[in-house]
RNA sequence: GCGGCCGUAAUUCAGUGGCAGAAUGCCAGCUUCCCAAGCUGGACGUCGCCGGUUCGAAUCCGGUCGGCCGCUCCA
């Protein structure tokens, strides 16, 4: 860490990630080949299996194991007006320019065109407004500063192209303009109806969506952090603002309810306490449709940043695309006989930024018999590969081919590799360096010694990651050890049985 | 967008006008049944890219792309 996070010092810096996720086929700069691509990533053979795994529990966790969520998966270019109704198109299509003093933003091209305030110095300063491209008729001057305040300057035009700008067709006209959206949240406003009405819900219920989104961010940067081509993960929870949960309006009981399930969500999958706090957005910094904005801030190896957003949208975005379409987008409430806009709370997690996260998290690097050991300590149900089958001896045909029987019998189920390209303990720290939890090593007991008229005993020894320890268990038994280790059964508890067994 | 620093093997880095280097990693063989062991051999670079100066450029100059830091920005 450099600078202001000296405070509480991070395991990892951004560098020691950026360099492993490289050279272990996590995360690669895009078209390297050709000197890279600014700001954009790609997830390699390891990075692909983690992201995929934090969606499927996403999608496990929030959709299906919920009976009040439903899911959808939207095209990224939809309708111009969309992004018109959700304010989107707005202020961000023409370069604008700022004042320094009174924080009034124009129009580039339509200052000069603005009566603008002057106070003039040949005349002690009085205030003229003068009428538009004319100079001050006493001292002369043109204007330079703001043409409202006329005390601050105004910062260089910048063009606010803050969406991605493209094509529907083949011909290049503005008929066809279309944008490749900066957020999943629209289509789950536009699709409210569809989804209520086929799917019979009643409120409150949400629709969730995981897909790629595009901002032309001003400041992309620091590796997956920030990048103009990223992946979210978003819900839209419809409520009855009419209700009252526990006393209290159900789109404020609701939106503290999906800030705890959150936090409780990243507690579960491994970031440390420590690392993870909430952060209450100022009343300045909400956004247009916002009530209230809760971040869930983590300590990335840059600083405490953004990981997720969760938002009480209100009825701000159903009200405008039902304004926008000329179509209802209500709820109706059988109990009060009326019609209702649903508000709606917005959990909004970056999947990339979770990667990042979770990467950073579990990074840890120890000292075993003097020598540096670097371990990812990720959960089993976020590490890419579950279990590496290892044969202790390459020379040994029965032992390679038994340690590969082993690999694909356990690979119906799980990711699983086999390796017998180096030393066992130079195996083993490969191993640990992408976080694989669990080993298993088949040695010459396992298959016995037939020069010596041995028979093998058909065990094998499944070593753990994080203590180093190893345990004793017969072939056939490793699926039903596996599905408990990897379900989130803790090691020491399954080798305490295993133990029991192996004794009767 | 502005300013500063940087770009050499898969990684970390040395080389600052004269033959492209080290360590780690990787591959093969031998060896070794349990935590980066040892021995032998091997592969790997248009020195980010393009142009210029020079007898000669990784090295100097210009441009460009990419990265980092600071400022600005961040509905």
């Amino acid at each position: 860490m450099r600078g202001r996070d000296i405070l509480v010092p991070m395991s990892v810096t951004m560098d020691t990630l950026v360099s492993l996720c490289k050279r272990r086929g996590f995360v690669f700069q895009s078209s390297e080949i050709y000197g890279g691509t600014g700001s954009c990533y790609d997830y390699g053979p390891l990075g692909v299996e983690l992201k995929q795994n934090i969606k499927r529990l996403l999608w496990r966790d929030f959709v299906q194991s919920r009976a009040d969520m439903v899911g959808i998966d939207a095209s990224i270019l939809m309708h111009p007006t969309v992004w018109k109704a959700s304010g989107h198109l707005d202020h961000f299509t023409d370069p604008m320019v700022d004042c320094r003093e009174c924080k009034l933003r124009f129009r580039a091209d339509h200052v000069d065109a603005l009566p603008w305030t002057h106070y003039c110095p040949a005349t002690k300063g009085n205030k003229f407004t003068i009428p538009a491209g004319e100079p001050c008729a006493h001292c002369g001057a043109r204007r330079t500063l703001c043409p409202d305040c006329g005390k601050g300057q105004l910062t260089a035009p910048r063009q606010f192209n803050l969406m991605f700008k493209t094509f529907m067709g083949p011909v290049e006209e503005d008929a066809s303009v279309a944008y490749l959206r900066p957020e999943t949240a629209q289509a789950m406003f536009v699709n409210f109806d569809n989804v209520l009405q086929s799917m019979r819900m009643k409120l409150p219920f949400g629709i969730a969506q995981a897909g790629r989104s595009f901002r032309n961010e001003i400041t992309p940067g620091n590796f997956i952090f920030r990048t103009r081509e990223f992946e979210q993960m978003e819900i839209e929870y419809f409520v009855n603002p009419r209700d009252a949960v526990e006393g209290r309006p159900a789109d404020e009981y609701w939106h503290d309810r999906w800030i705890a399930d959150c936090m409780a969500w990243f507690r579960r999958y491994g970031l440390r306490e420590e690392n993870l706090k909430l952060r209450e957005h100022d009343r300045d910094e909400l956004s247009h449709y916002s009530k209230r904005t809760v971040d869930i801030d983590y300590r990335f190896p840059i600083g405490w940043s953004e990981l997720m957003g969760i938002a009480n949208r209100t009825d701000f975005d159903l009200k405008q695309h039902s304004k926008f379409s000329g179509k209802s987008l209500t709820y109706f409430d059988e109990e009060r006989k009326e019609h209702v806009v649903p508000y709606v709370i917005e959990p909004a997690m970056g999947v990339d930024r979770a990667l990042l996260a979770f990467m950073a998290d579990a990074y840890v690097e120890e000292e075993v018999r003097g020598e540096k050991r670097v371990v990812l300590r990720f959960h089993p149900e976020l590490a890419p590969v579950k279990v590496a089958v290892l044969p202790l001896l390459k020379k040994r045909e029965e032992i390679v081919r038994a340690a590969h029987a082993i690999r694909a019998d356990l690979a119906k189920q799980w990711r699983v590799v086999y390796d017998d390209t180096a030393a066992i303990g130079r195996l083993y720290r490969r191993q640990d360096e992408v976080g694989t939890p669990y080993c298993v090593t088949v040695d010459v007991q396992t298959v016995g010694d037939s020069e010596k008229g041995e028979a093998g005993d058909g065990k094998v020894t499944i070593r753990d990651r994080d203590s180093m320890a190893q345990a004793r268990v017969p072939i056939d038994a490793l699926p039903g050890v596996f599905h408990d280790l990897l379900g989130g059964g803790a090691w020491a508890q399954v080798a305490a049985r295993l133990e029991r067994q192996i004794q009767k």
